[in-house]
DNA sequence: ACGGGAATTTGGATCGATCCAAAACATAAG
DNA sequence: CTTATGTTTTGGATCGATCCAAATTCCCGT
């Protein structure tokens, strides 16, 4: 009964005989005995854990897309270091760091906006393999730092948010809300113009609104809307947070969104199914992203050279409700569609 | 510039002369060094980890309830290491067990529905300290295991919640959703009761209507609180998404939440404020929760043997939206109402 | 220059598990 | 009984940081 065989007997290796395992276990049951992770880990140089990095998990996107990671790393026999930059670069800085200290195989980061590729390296180094997901870092200089990227197809998807306003028969549509530097608005905003373009519609900049992201200013500022000449029959929004407070701006203008004016969103996030009116949007599945997340990482980190960097980006689908009635006003329709 | 020395420039000891350790620490920036924070865990035998483990991340009050913990632990330094049951007793074991291995100084859990103190104690020992989040383990056996508890007002809050619907002329309140076995149901039942008997009215036991506690069942079986008699003109119901489903069964069955109807909900989720009617609720503000459970806990690392077994129960705060409207077609008495 | 107390540095031993090469044991064949 | 062959077991060395007691250096007053 030396420390090596009891060793032997924690890795489960064939080499012992069985009797020996089972005296050994059994003492392990009486004595409680739980095993020592961290020093397996010193010795072997490769640790079980994994890094998560959210910038805001109090987003159910975020929050779900963690719970798919963790589900499947889990699963793996992996443990989730779980970190949240709460959109903030320095905070993101310290925590990466923190979570450096333990080791892990891995690194998922969904970045705080406007983070650098040589902020996240320098704090990283070049060994641990990173999957970014939804948002790109920031390249200011080429860098030999390579990573992973799993992505929402947001430029395909309000392109395909654009256009089936237009199959309803809107030509009046405006692009709503976000931070234009922040990526995914970009990209969303280039859908947004891509699906005009392709139409043959002119992209004027005051039809391109800004606002914070967030249901409250998005509802301050819904009258920005209605100013525009000629005036705006539907909007394509940034995100679900910002949609649902527009909605609740034009019904305190006196408009009815759904019903003489369409609002898409994007996300789907659960309250866009109960809103007022059910809100049209974009689902991207956040759990299974997650989950994909944790796959890609574990397939890096099982072989962290050979692969190239790889950019999956994932289409979002179309989720047709309420808040885009066709232009041309119908009789009132009763809702069918139970929401999801 | 032995170990040892360098060894003292990690900890930010006094005991070196600033020249040599700011010799050390331009050569640990020149060589990229990081901490390795398992070897010290290993000699010193303490952790910075915390363990947290959820029953259900895809729930945004739990997920506000894990970034309130992170927000906190990370603030001290510590490490969060995320676990998720989904409301699974079998996954709760093992990622207790999994996550033990990493030694953390403590864990909070938030536990799957009907843990008992026996299985959790089994997995984590005696030693780590513990704080329970949100609901009560299953006792079976008196045993001289010790954890904290960190959980909301529930009887107190539901009370609260039928005094309010009592105080604005309602007098047939039924209690709607949730599964009775659960402690948290019978907790809020058990307030229902206190307000009705206090104001004299019998509580039936038809007027108790379980469902499983999800908005699609809520909504399913919405008639039978119709089918009532006499028929009931309020409902309290076990939380937000029972209360929501209830809002859209009742309007498909022609009646008018918040105008014919009065619905009261439990949690205030964010659906809450932008349901149809917006939802009155009782807020426990979960984020909020989060942060309080870190610091109770991190007290108790502090200080595992002193402090006495805690038991910090939260009230919640009503929060009075559309969904509770005064009854308007009162069959007259309007006598001693209740005190506000 | 020298003793002495304070300031600073240092070499082993240690935490718990793993690696590795070698030892002990068992079994079958010659 | 020995050799050969395969099966189990074992003792040191090791990972990186810390602890501790002891050694070294520094600085001051005489």
């Amino acid at each position: 009964m030396s420390r090596s065989t009891v060793s032997l007997v924690l890795r489960g290796s064939p080499l012992v005989h069985a009797n020996t395992r089972q005296q050994v276990e059994a003492e392990m049951r009486r004595q409680g005995y739980v095993y020592n992770r961290a020093a397996a880990t010193l010795r072997q140089r490769v640790s079980t854990a994994v890094a998560l990095v959210i910038n805001d998990l109090s987003n159910p996107f975020f929050a779900d897309f963690a719970a798919g990671v963790d589900e499947v790393l889990g699963a793996k026999g992996y443990v989730t270091l779980l970190g949240s930059s709460n959109e903030s670069r320095t905070k993101q800085r310290q925590v990466l760091g923190s979570l450096m200290e333990h080791n892990p195989v891995g690194i998922i980061l969904s970045p705080a906006e406007t983070s650098s590729v040589d902020e996240i390296e320098l704090v990283i180094g070049k060994e641990t393999p990173l999957l970014v997901f939804n948002r790109q870092l920031v390249e200011t200089q080429p860098s030999g730092f390579s990573y992973d990227f799993l992505g929402l197809g947001n430029r395909a998807g309000v392109r395909a948010a654009t256009e089936y306003l237009l199959s309803i028969g809107h030509r009046h549509i405006a692009f709503y809300g976000g931070h234009a530097d922040s990526s995914s608005c970009r990209e969303r905003r280039a859908g947004y113009q891509d699906a005009l373009r392709a139409s043959g519609i002119e992209v004027k900049a005051e039809w391109l609104i800004e606002t914070t992201p967030t249901r409250l200013d998005a509802r301050a500022q819904a009258d920005a809307l209605l100013a525009l000449e000629p005036a705006a029959t539907a909007a394509v929004c940034y995100n679900d947070a910002v949609a649902l407070g527009l909605m609740l701006g034009l019904t305190q203008l006196g408009r009815h969104p759904g019903n003489d004016f369409a609002v898409i969103g994007f996300d789907d996030i659960p309250e866009a199914a109960v809103g007022i009116p059910p809100l049209s949007t974009m689902n991207a599945d956040p759990r299974a992203r997650g989950r994909q997340a944790a796959e890609l990482l574990l397939q890096r980190v099982s072989d962290p050279l050979q692969m190239e960097r790889r950019s999956v980006i994932v289409d979002v689908q179309l989720i047709e409700r309420e808040s885009t009635s066709p232009l041309v006003a119908a009789p009132a329709e009763m809702a069918a569609s139970p929401p999801g």
